[in-house]
DNA sequence: CCTCATAACATAACAAGTTATATAACACGA
DNA sequence: TCGTGTTATATAACTTGTTATGTTATGAGG
């Protein structure tokens, strides 16, 4: 069965990021599950680090530095509130504006996700992207299939993993 | 206000290509708004492509042509078939199997589009790519900012468009 | 033939993104 | 100070993807 999706190539580029994309999670979720067993959801993890390298920030700030939407990240900060991530203070100065926080157990999971999920995630997905070279749609080609041949937790090489703050440039990037 | 998903890189790769998948789309309907003026919603476009190309297909067919899951295609042709787009016949040899065809009125849309808005997204996105280059996080920033900058719809040149079946392999991989 | 496993599709519930709009707080000019 | 416009967030409705599960049809063995 042919992959039109693929097939078509610019025409379909839009659907093609967002199916991959949508398969990266899927296995983040699974690497998730493997090492760190919480069941934090793979989009919850970029709002954590955001809070983690700037400190407490708006909700507006939250949804620039995300590049969302404002009510997904509304949301979003809701159910997080919920299982007491963060916290949601209304500023002082101006009572608009609500100032999201990370809890102790907010900084709790997002000291273990340093050391655990994180640099695993940049270690298996940099290796799944290893190699891949030419334009565009042929990396993505090459990376799909990648991702298909074998998932991002059998890229789990056991060695000991880099605490996430000593790795930022090397596979990061 | 630092963009987090991408400073983290291959950390977060998976929420930075659907991102920017989203953008794609999101252009893509603007551009199918001036252009077509059908309402057609962009993720239907690659069913009625699998379809033209494939002919009939099963409900099961379509979600491995498409690389989705099958009650995702199932809500989509219902919509479809609402809109007159699609026919739904049970197999005769077997009747689970349900067969998805193009209707005269989706055959119609289909040769509107191919002489319109796929071509047009074609080149939209081609420009919107000409000149990546590097590895793929590099590409992906280029082609980040390359949507950003300037929208596919502002990218359509006016001069006449070729005609879909005739501009296969060139500009669409 | 009847049963049971399998296969195809449908349905339901959920997740996470969007747009449009409502609400509330602020800021400024008449 | 009183509207009035603007800004920040909340809420609602929708879309489109998912998984889990139900239903019906098929086919194969005893």
């Amino acid at each position: 069965m042919e992959d039109v999706v693929r097939a078509l190539g610019y025409a379909t580029l839009g659907s093609r990021l967002k199916r991959i994309g949508e398969k990266l999670q899927a296995q983040t979720q699974d690497l998730a599950g493997e090492l760190a067993g919480t069941g934090l959801p793979t989009p919850h993890n970029p709002v954590l680090a955001a809070l983690d390298r700037q400190g407490p920030l708006s909700i507006g700030d939250l949804a620039k530095a995300l590049g969302q939407s404002q009510p997904g990240i509304t949301r979003m900060i809701n159910k997080m509130k919920s299982e007491g991530l963060v916290s949601v203070t209304s500023l002082e100065q101006d009572r608009r504006v609500s100032t999201v926080a990370l809890t102790e157990a907010g900084r709790h999971l997002v000291d273990h996700l340093k050391a655990t999920l994180w640099p695993a995630v940049s270690f298996a997905v940099a290796d799944a992207c290893a190699g891949l070279d030419g334009p565009l749609l042929q990396q993505l080609d090459q990376l799909e299939a990648a991702l298909t041949e074998q998932s991002l937790s059998t890229r789990q090489t056991g060695q000991p993993l880099p605490d996430w703050d000593t790795l930022d440039l090397e596979t990061r990037s």
